[in-house]
DNA sequence: CGCTGGCACTCGGTAGGATCGACTGCCAAC
DNA sequence: GTTGGCAGTCGATCCTACCGAGTGCCAGCG
C-alpha cells in the first residue's frame, strides 16, 4: 500500500512521535536511519502521506503526528514485538515462581504487565461457569440461610447463599448435598439448575431453592476482571479530563470485559481510539491478546495505553504473558 | 478556643471555600448567614485567624483559604453531619435490597458511598479469617493437587491449593477431610495450622501439607479491600500529577488498609491532609467510620476526597453506611 | 524526471508591558 | 470596638512583538 520510501518517514514519525509527544518535522526525519534524502524530498513524501490519511498536521507549520490510520499502518506492517532481555527475564521468573490461587496469580499477571509496559493493564479470567464441578456441598450457615460451594475444575470455587424460609437440619442439607453431588458431579454449575429433583418432599424444598438463586445468579459474575496500573494510564495524559473518562471505563468491570471481548472477537490485536468503539477512549489505544486452556480461548490479557504507546513493546508484552498465562493454567 | 464571632467567619470561610474552590475575601464572608459585621471587621478578625494559624493567604491581596488547622476546627466543632433526604432513602433502599455473598455487597457498598458523596470509598471487609470454621473439606483437582476448602461463619469462603509430592486418592482425601472436621469445626482457620495430626501416617503426610500451606498463607488476605470511584476522586483536582499519586495509593491495597486502620487507631473519624501520615495524601481528606457486628469492631468504611470536601455531607454519608452495614451484617 | 537547496510564509509559544479587579492593611472617625 | 475610606498589592487577562520550527513551492541540477 505504501512505498518503501513512504513506510520509512511513516515509521520514523511514528516512532519518534511515541517518543516525545511532539509532532515530528521533516528534519527530525532525516536523521532517521534508513532516510537517505533530503528534507525537502521528505517534506513532499509527508504532505503525500497527509493527504493519504496516515499523518495529520495539528496547525499549519507544525510538524506532523500520527493519524489513526497511521497507527494503524505502523501497526499492522512496520512494528515487530520485540521485547527488551529484561523484560523476558522477568516474564519468566515471574510464571517459574507463579503458585497459589488462580484468583490471585491473575491479579499478579495484571502487576507484572503494568511493570513491563508502563501502561494499564487488564486480565480476564476463566470463566468458572464453564468449569466442571468437582464437588458440591450445602453448608448450613444458620438455621435458615444455607451457603452452596461448588469447587471446579479449574481450582475455582463458587458459592451461592441460598435464604430458605423455614429451618433446615443438618441431616437435611446432607440429604440434599448427596443429591446434588450425584447429579452435578461433572457438569457445569448452571447445570444443576436444570437438574432433575430428587422426589424426596422436604430435600426438594431446598433444591429448587437451590435451582432458584443459580436461575438468578447465573449470568452475574461469569467472568472475573482484574485491572492495574490506573496510575501509570493517569501519568500518559495531560488533561485531567481525560483521565478521568478513562478511570470511569475502567472502573465499569462489564464494560472493560465487552470491550476486550469485543476487540477479540474482531480478531484484532490492537484496537486504537475509535477502533475500541468507545468514544471516551478516543485517545487510547488497546493491546490484547486470547489466552488459551487446553485449547481453549479461556480469556484475555490485554494493555491500555495512550495512542501513542509503545506497540513493539506492547504487542510483545502482552503475546507473551498470554502464551505464558496459558501454559501455566493448562499444566493445572 | 474561637470566640462566637472568629467561628463563624471561619465557618463561612470553609463553607464558601468547599464549594468553589475559590480563595474568600472579607466582602463575601459578610454575605454570609450569621455575619452581621462589616468588611472591615471581618478583614481584621481574618488577620487574627491567620496568624493563629486556621486560615491562610494563598499570597498578599487575595481571599483566605482554610488551613488543615482551620479544617480540622471546622470538623471539630464547626461541622454536624447532614444528609440530605434523597440520600438517607437511597441507603435505607440499598440495604432493605442488599442480598447475595457478602463480597458482592461490600463491593456494591464502596458504589453507594460513592454515589452519595462523589468521592472515592473504600470499604474494608471483615478479616476471614476471625471467622470459626462451618466445614472444611478437601477436593482433589488432580493426583497431586487439591484444595481446601473452608466455610465459615460469616458466610465467607476460605480456600487454599494444596500441591503434594505423591497421589492421593478420594477415600484418602476423606480420611484427611474427617479428620480436618472434627478437629477444626469451630475454631478460626488459622488453628488448623498447629491442630494435632490423626496418628495415621498416609493421612498426616496431607495434613502436614495443609499445615504447611496454612501458615504459609495465613497473613496474606487477612482482609479484602474494596476501592471504589477513582474517577471522581480525578474529578476533584485538576493536577494530573496529584490524581496519579492518589491513585498510586489507591491501587496498593495494603497501603490504604493501613491507612484506614491507622487513622482509627488513632481515633480519628477524619484525617486531613498531613494528618493522613501520607505525602501524596497532602491536597487530600480521608473520612472513615468502623463498623460492628455484634459488637465487635470487623471493618471499615470511609471517603477519600480533596481536603476541601463536604465534610458535612461525607460524616454522615460515613457514619449511616457504617451503621446500616453493621446492621446488616449483623443479622447474618 | 526526481531530488535538492533556497525562500517566503505561517503560526504556536514565549516574553514584556499595561490594565483590571479583587483583595488587603491601616487609619481616622464614630 | 466598629466602620467607611483609601492606598497599595498582586494575580489574571489581554495585547503586542518576536522568535523559531516547520511548511509549501519553485527553480535549478544531475
Amino acid at each position: 500500500m505504501l512505498d518503501e520510501r513512504k513506510a520509512s518517514i511513516l515509521r520514523a514519525v511514528v516512532e519518534e512521535y511515541i517518543q516525545t509527544a511532539q509532532p515530528v518535522g521533516s528534519g527530525h526525519v532525516v536523521n532517521a536511519p534508513g532516510i537517505s534524502v533530503s528534507s525537502a524530498t521528505v517534506r513532499n513524501e509527508m504532505a503525500a502521506l497527509e493527504t493519504e490519511g496516515f499523518l495529520a498536521q495539528p496547525h499549519t507549520s507544525a510538524g506532523r503526528i500520527p493519524t489513526e490510520k497511521g497507527y494503524r499502518y505502523f501497526v499492522d506492517a512496520l512494528a515487530q514485538p520485540s521485547l527488551d532481555r529484561s523484560s523476558t527475564l522477568q516474564v519468566r521468573a515471574f510464571f517459574d515462581r507463579a503458585h497459589g490461587e488462580i484468583e490471585q496469580m491473575l491479579a499478579d499477571t495484571t502487576r507484572l504487565l503494568t511493570g513491563l509496559t508502563d501502561y494499564a493493564a487488564v486480565v480476564i479470567g476463566p470463566p468458572h461457569e464453564a468449569g466442571k464441578i468437582r464437588s458440591v456441598q450445602l453448608v448450613g450457615l444458620s438455621p435458615q440461610v444455607v451457603l452452596l460451594v461448588a469447587v471446579l475444575g479449574s481450582g475455582g470455587v463458587e458459592k451461592r447463599t441460598i435464604d430458605l424460609a423455614e429451618d433446615v437440619d443438618d441431616a437435611l442439607l446432607l440429604r440434599a448435598t448427596t443429591h446434588l453431588s450425584e447429579q452435578g458431579i461433572g457438569h457445569p454449575l448452571a447445570w444443576l439448575a436444570t437438574a432433575p429433583l430428587s422426589g424426596e418432599s422436604t430435600v426438594d424444598v431446598v433444591l429448587s431453592r437451590v435451582r432458584a438463586v443459580l436461575v438468578a445468579t447465573g449470568e452475574d459474575d461469569a467472568e472475573q476482571v482484574y485491572v492495574n496500573g490506573a496510575s501509570r494510564m493517569a501519568a500518559s495524559f495531560e488533561a485531567v479530563e481525560t483521565v478521568r473518562s478513562v478511570l470511569t471505563i475502567l472502573e465499569q468491570q462489564l464494560v472493560v470485559v465487552s470491550l476486550l471481548r469485543d476487540v477479540v472477537d474482531r480478531g484484532l490485536n490492537v484496537a486504537i481510539g475509535s477502533e475500541t468503539g468507545m468514544q471516551p477512549l478516543a485517545d487510547c489505544a488497546l493491546v490484547v491478546a486470547p489466552y488459551t486452556v487446553d485449547g481453549e480461548r479461556v480469556g484475555t490479557v490485554g494493555v491500555l495505553g495512550p495512542t501513542r504507546m509503545n506497540y513493539p513493546q506492547a504487542l510483545a508484552a502482552v503475546a507473551v504473558v498470554g502464551q505464558r498465562l496459558g501454559h501455566r493454567l493448562s499444566e493445572g
